[in-house]
DNA sequence: CGGACTTTTGAAGTAATTCAAGGGGAGTGG
DNA sequence: CCACTCCCCTTGAATTACTTCAAAAGTCCG
């Protein structure tokens, strides 16, 4: 609708940061939007990777799923960010599925559209790689966690990256600003939702997070941290 | 010392393939070539980022350490893969350490350079990210496992990608190139040794495996699949 | 107010770690 | 060439952290 908004958003992400305006015009004019109601797909585990998108508004996750349908969360997506990241780096299909949590509004690509303006504008490419590089630096760290780790340790790092991620200041504590079931925690750290519900009952008793139905606060930080940081 | 010979082994590495010649010559201007001993570090982890490396020859292997000493091994480095990506996506500093296992000759660039010579060659950005884009998928494969699987089969997928990684074909199977212990085994399926020593006896009994002292050979590579494929 | 999710908590079970000790191979030095 | 030493590997036994199984209690929404 409102084209100078949508070019005044580019601006702002990721992947279009530091590109003239002008250009800028000309890559939105290339672009479609596409907008993805909550619980939607914007694309599934191995779908031809056709497009890549940046969110505008809204926020979706991404997800791997395994033969048996049990689930890993990769990541939450909010606006500003990249996803299906598989047609930057020229893969042919998607690793992995992404779905929407909140209704949501994205702008994309086509594979060979934004091949093209990679190849013309070097900026662009260059951040492909330093997002792509972000997140595989992200992942490293989770596998070692994931490697070393005991549980406790795991789901408390898990709830500080999402604090930093998509934390909302509250008065009660730094709010988690989607909603975050017991399962997706478990997801998210390796483990079971039985594990995460009595970790999170464990915390409660002692004040460190406030917790209910798909949603968590976390009330006092800094004891999470050394939960996080501990020894042994 | 052969300056030609270095600038065709550039044309096949993961970072400069398709970049013309010429331009690859100007490449090469601006590179140091570095020499590292096995066990010796090419860089270690929270190291600046300032420089990037081409692998021209030998072996090299990226691992991440935790405060306490626990190792997680990332990935094995051979020639023409790049170490040190951090350079490329412009993070700071080195989010893991990279060490020789076997003697080993890099290339390598100052982050300035490299990231002069992406700015003015899209190809090589491009590449930049494919190549971070193809860990970052690993890495998710990765996490997958870690995640759901259990130890044997975690395992076995780790030999099956260190096979196609590194192997070599022998008259009693599928050998792993290079030095590998069970410890290492370990720190790449994110266990412990004494596990992966019990594990690998045990298929050795059913003539899957056969392996000593930092050796693994993979007889029977279908069998292998099975056990990593198999559901529960 | 019904019904579908989500969460909680106990109890049983188990996979894998930890602890512990010993064996074997490869290289080194006498 | 043999003995010594350092790694690396193996294997049993004990322990435990976590999962699995099971049931019940909340909570939200239409």
């Amino acid at each position: 609708m409102d084209d100078r908004l949508d070019v005044e958003m580019l601006e702002r992400t990721e992947l279009f940061r530091g590109v003239p305006p002008d250009v800028l015009r000309d890559i939105h004019t290339a672009s479609f939007r596409r907008r993805v109601n909550a619980g939607e797909a914007l694309f599934l585990q191995e779908d031809a990777a056709t497009s890549i998108y940046v969110v505008i508004a809204g926020r979706l996750r991404a997800t791997q799923t395994t033969l048996d349908g049990q689930q890993v969360i990769i990541r939450y997506l909010g606006p500003g960010e990249v996803a299906g990241y598989a047609a930057l780096s020229g893969d042919d299909s998607h690793p992995g599925a992404v779905t929407a949590i909140d209704d949501s509004l994205v702008v994309g690509w086509s594979a060979s559209a934004i091949r093209d303006v990679m190849s013309r504008h070097s900026v662009v490419a260059i951040n492909a790689a330093a997002l792509i590089g972000a997140r595989y630096r992200d992942m490293q760290v989770r596998l070692r966690e994931l490697s070393t780790e005991k549980v406790d340790r795991r789901i408390a790092h898990t709830l500080l990256r999402l604090m930093q991620q998509a934390g909302r200041r509250t008065a009660r504590g730094v709010e988690i600003a989607f909603p975050l079931s017991r399962q997706d925690l478990a997801e998210m750290s390796g483990t079971t939702l039985h594990t995460v519900s009595r970790t999170l009952s464990a915390w409660e008793e002692r004040g460190i997070v406030d917790s209910g139905r798909r949603r968590v606060i976390v009330a006092k930080p800094q004891l999470l941290t050394t939960i996080a940081e501990e020894q042994e």
